[in-house]
DNA sequence: CAGTGTGAAAACTTTCACAGCA
DNA sequence: TGCTGTGAAAGTTTTCACACTG
């Protein structure tokens, strides 16, 4: 997850430092929760926070870091604070994404209407099976026509929904193409050559996150000991 | 630096509390880790550090957490790690799962076989849609019948495959039935109530994040040496 | 030696509280 | 008056470096 500190500004309509990549992680939930509330022209903190299901001084905190442009004593602009975060995010780039593995995750993640709606746009699925049928728009490819067209491909953003023993090559493949950001849902762990960011999204590693935190929440003292840590 | 964990670490098969979130969030990689490199008895932190994607020396902070069971000179024991992350995960509880909304999404996650691999459960699928489809094993209910067993559900997680509008919904009626720990993947922020722990993972938001980060990095070897080789 | 276990430092996040402005 | 913007404090996580031990 190594992210640059503080890396010299170079895009040119961001005038934004170092985001925090807390702060990143949530601008995306802030989007969301506007184009929900979008009723009024301006927008509290506590409002926004309440929306997001966050404080609102991490929210105004996290707006800092984008620059001030709310107003004192009243809120925030609801079309200015849509722009500057879509700006910071870059939803009007509208990214390509690459889906390798057209499995049952494949097909889910393929037909989710929210990748549109946050600017994203489905431009590839591909699986050595399945070659043919039509997901969320897009015809399922062989892999082999993703590795023949990297100029299609490139600058996407990869998606491997693979079985986990055939992860690492997809993401050889993604980075052939000249793909160098992915998500990995397949249940495996991943060495991406320098300059390639891999994220993972594991339900088993959620779950039992969940798990734990139940177990060691709620110290009620009227039970016997019969359930502690076996 | 530790609060309450001036706690004298006591020998024996204390239950050590206090584990970090963030500790908790890799034991569960070091898990499936060590399952794939059962070639031998004892490994080292490096070596499994290497497997699981961290550095050794976050991964020995981890399992420091636990309490000590290494050798030094040598490594760890591979049976004992394993069962102690286990015993901490609580993986042999075989843990309950109900799922709610049975979609693409809830398709892709009923008929994961990591579920079971990880010590879950599949032990409901509810939706208003596809009643008596049976996937994972497990038939397709409809909603009330949630509502009318909620002691074979209770103390189960819960996770929402539902779409955005039904989700609040979806939460009302784990939380009628008992359940207090849930994984929302439905795009929506949730309310809990009290005492209800909820977890959401968001594709989009995955996605911008990895979007925003690779549109700032500028400086991309700089910092990343992983593995230190020496 | 080789490799664990761990204090202490550094880095990162969140929370607090209040100055300052519309 | 009400709410933003932000330093500073508090809390959490990661990294470092080295004493210690089989």
């Amino acid at each position: 997850m190594t992210s640059a500190a503080d890396v010299p500004v170079i895009v040119g309509a961001a005038p934004s430092r170092s985001i925090p990549d807390a702060t990143v992680a949530r601008l995306s939930i802030y989007l969301r929760a506007i184009e929900e509330l979008e009723a009024c022209d301006v927008i509290s903190s506590q409002a926004l926070a309440a929306a997001s299901g966050v404080s609102s001084a991490k929210l105004r905190k996290d707006l800092s870091y984008l620059g001030s442009f709310g107003t004192r004593g009243v809120g925030y602009d609801i079309d200015a604070l849509r722009e500057r975060i879509g700006a910071v995010l870059g939803v009007d780039d509208h990214r390509g994404v690459v889906i390798v593995g057209v499995g049952n995750l494949g097909h889910a993640i393929a037909g989710y209407s929210g990748l549109a709606a946050r600017g994203f746009q489905l431009t590839g699925l591909f699986d050595v099976d399945h070659v043919g049928e039509i997901v969320g728009g897009v015809t399922v490819r062989p892999l082999d026509e993703l590795r023949a067209h990297p100029e299609r491909y490139a600058g996407a953003i990869g998606i491997i929904a693979t079985p986990a023993h055939a992860a690492a090559d997809a993401l050889d493949l993604l980075v052939e193409v000249g793909i160098s950001a992915v998500l990995n849902f397949a249940t495996a762990v991943l060495d991406p050559p320098p300059g390639i960011d891999v994220r993972k999204v594991d339900l088993a590693s959620e779950l039992q996150i969940l798990s734990f935190r139940e177990r060691h929440r709620a110290v009620p003292a009227a039970i016997d000991g019969g359930e502690v840590i076996s």
